[in-house]
DNA sequence: GTCTATATCCAGATAGAC
DNA sequence: GTCTATCTGGATATAGAC
């Protein structure tokens, strides 16, 4: 099989897939029919099914592909002990990559409902909160390390707390986000700050 | 008509609300169907048609069901400038009695999903949120007045951005009581105590 | 008000030509 | 790979007896 057709494929793929996700959006999972997501791609029925064998498996793409751009942003934020990183600003970097990422929010917490039924979806949750939760605390760490004089064990203890509420925020800022017109999570973040110093 | 009559009605809706919640719970709103509804409450079609008109009014009517335990706390929790509660309590108090209440928070999620694309549960989101975060401001500015020394400005501009923190602290305290076995509610919100003090 | 039985429709999914 | 045309099941919702 040549190289153009499998680019082709992974592109079609990507079309089917933002179709879906536009259509999922506007009217949810569970008013979204299949023939919604064919006139938007404008392809035909065939297309459709020669990509993705029935409506669970787009939503379950359509899952996996609003999570990636969180695992993208969290992949080009190493928590590196030499320099370390003011809590805040990197949850502020990681949220506003995410929703510039992901664009509309609201698709995201209509994920996270999906998450709470279907144990796909919930494995793909469980591994992004994962990663978010360890990365925070790996931060919080460092950044305790370098500024706090504590004794070692508090700041394990500390960086964990903190990582919980640091990504508990971030949960919120994506609600708020969703929900509240003009929200601005840069300042929302911010207020935060005083925990850290 | 007599007041039994009336009286069951209402205990007839809840009932099926009961069941319907129970069925959304497990496999979320599209995955339910009536049948399922209908096997769970023990009735039939006709009887639950009865009472809801179709399968949307019984979304709505859940989503209701799900929001007024907040309403309910909120209630119970009147912003008094004499006693100042801390913020963090306040919060304590209202996401624990939230979470006894709904008992399951999975389902609360699915609502707030279902409020990114249905305008009636929207509506109610927006409402619950906005009592929510004003509650949240008076209790933090209250507590500001008493403790700290600042200019009313101030406290006025730090009070609302407390509580959007705090607002949105809340809520991923839901999402991880949703997905994260045993998260304990009480300490997550503890950690957030230094921003008060 | 509630039941059983059933109508209706449209959803998701496929077949086969091109 | 994609299209048109179509199947089939099950979903929501109703009718009419009790």
């Amino acid at each position: 099989m040549p190289k153009v057709t499998e680019e082709h494929r992974k592109g079609r793929r990507r079309e089917i897939l933002g179709a879906a996700l536009r259509c999922f959006a506007r009217k949810g999972f569970h008013a979204t029919s299949m023939s919604d997501i064919i006139a938007e791609s404008g392809l035909s029925a065939g297309a459709i099914y020669g990509h993705y064998a029935s409506k669970d498996d787009l939503i379950r793409g359509v899952a996996a592909d609003v999570f990636s751009p969180v695992l993208s942003e969290l992949r080009s934020a190493p928590a590196l002990p030499e320099q370390p990183v003011h809590p805040v600003d990197f949850a502020t970097r990681l949220l506003e990559g995410l929703v510039a990422a992901v664009g509309n929010t609201a698709i995201l917490v209509q994920v996270w409902g999906e998450a709470a039924v279907d144990a796909s979806v919930r494995e793909l949750f469980d591994t992004v909160y994962a990663q978010v939760l360890e990365l925070n605390r790996q931060h919080v760490s460092n950044w305790l390390s370098a500024t706090a004089r504590m004794p070692v064990e508090a700041i394990e203890e500390q960086s964990l707390q903190l990582a919980r509420l640091l990504t508990g925020l971030a949960q919120g800022g994506i609600v708020q986000t969703a929900f509240v017109d003009g929200f601005d999570v840069r300042g929302y973040l911010q207020a935060a700050r005083p925990l850290f110093d």
